[in-house]
DNA sequence: CGCATGCTTGATGGAGATCAACGAACGTGG
DNA sequence: CCACGTTCGTTGATCTCCATCAAGCATGCG
């Protein structure tokens, strides 16, 4: 439960070889590991820094209401960048690990100094600032009205473009879950136990297999697909074929 | 309900005079008016530019589901940088006008060339990118896992911060709805006669009155902030002290 | 007026939260 | 090896809040 600060351990800071970050030039990527720091985080540990690169692993933005419950607003994947900075007032939302990560924490001022200096990490930041926002619009879309189902389906996509299982999932189609359902659910926005319930009946309805607790296989991807995107008949017709 | 896409009219497009704009360099202001066009939009009209920004009064990014439902998963109020490109993958979700709105289509290729070359309108860019991310994961908090009552106090917030009601917000806490109460159901994810059975509620828990339909009146501002924020005693004690 | 649009109110049912218990996996220590 | 505790996931039974359906108003406009 109580997640607590890390320190950095004595590991070589690195840029990732992971898509956008490997075009970089030498000179910018030795620019911004100035002052950065590798942060190698266990799950449920709270993160400090509010810019980085995800090496390894999953970062969520995770939200205390004032009664206790939590949600996740966003997730990070490996090779993604994550800052946190808004304009004017306090950034909200905790930077927290939800597996076992590995963080390149780079100093705000430091990117932001790069960024105004050197043209490709300018482009590199406006695309994944771009990227994430149409993410977040899409991730917005997934919540506000759509059923358990569309919304699991939804995020079982989301997952299978992560990097870690670009291989698998490309070729035998699995995804691999990295979070634990109790983080499915806040981020999806329903309670653990629905989570396992839409899961078993997506597998009852033979559109994914369950390897086991970490992976689905897409058995049918474009039927969930289309249940990603909100289409259902009509009302939910759990049982109709039952 | 059918939108139609709109020509442009004769009328000289220009950069606001609001927030992050006006300090602009001329050179700057005027690269980005090369190839831009003043789009003046009703309500319920397309909008089929990807980048620009809004000038008078709202857009949303508008999902319509395979089976009829629409979901507006982002607001755009005036100042607004809008650019809904993403890297790889094709956009999603379309640009609607959910009031008469004037809005600033800049050429994507040109915002880019001027983001390349002058810092200014870079800085402009990744400012506005930040905001609008740190307020979508924002907005994903809010409508994850909260009732309809706290979703539309978080709203009323979204909106006061709107240029429109900046002096009437700030002088009599009054803050204009821009939107019909669709839109508003379809951005926060509740129905349209929750909107209606809230609003009354919280007016008559003294939280907020009602003028007239377009305008709200923050009477209690620290309550229905703090009802935003998630903070309702346990169970949501409706009727509690009926 | 006659019609359309938008907002509100009421009555009902169902989907998902809630509460509670069980089961599997894992490590620890005797 | 087994007892024990913890964590995580799953399953079942009940309840409730919101969607749904339906109708009633207000306003605007031809």
């Amino acid at each position: 439960m109580e997640a607590q600060l890390h320190g950095l351990r004595q590991s070589g800071p690195y840029i990732p070889n992971l898509q956008p970050w490997c075009s970089l030039s030498a000179e910018s990527k030795s620019q911004l590991l100035v002052g950065a720091s590798l942060e190698q985080m266990e799950r449920a540990e709270l993160c400090a820094f509010s810019s980085g690169i995800i090496l390894k692993g999953v970062l969520g933005v995770c939200y205390e209401l004032s009664d206790g419950r939590r949600v996740i607003s966003a997730l990070y994947r490996p090779g993604a960048l994550v800052d946190l900075r808004r304009g004017e007032r306090a950034p909200q939302g905790a930077l927290v690990a939800l597996a076992a990560t590995d963080f390149l924490a780079i100093d705000s001022k430091m990117l932001d100094t790069a960024a105004r200096g050197r043209a490709d990490v300018a482009a590199v930041l406006i695309h994944q600032l771009r990227e994430q926002g149409a993410r977040m619009r899409d991730h917005a879309a997934d919540i506000v009205n759509k059923t358990p189902m569309e919304r699991l389906a939804a995020l079982i996509f989301e997952l299978a473009r992560f990097e870690t299982n670009s291989e698998r999932a490309r070729t035998h189609r699995i995804v691999h879950i990295p979070v634990r359902r109790v983080d499915i659910a806040e981020y999806v926005g329903v309670k653990p136990e629905t989570v396992s319930r839409v899961i078993r009946r997506l597998a009852q309805e033979g559109l994914i297999s369950l390897p086991d607790k970490d992976h689905i296989e897409l058995i049918d991807a474009p039927m969930l697909r289309q249940l990603a995107n909100g289409g259902r008949p009509r009302r939910s017709t759990r049982r109709a074929y039952g």
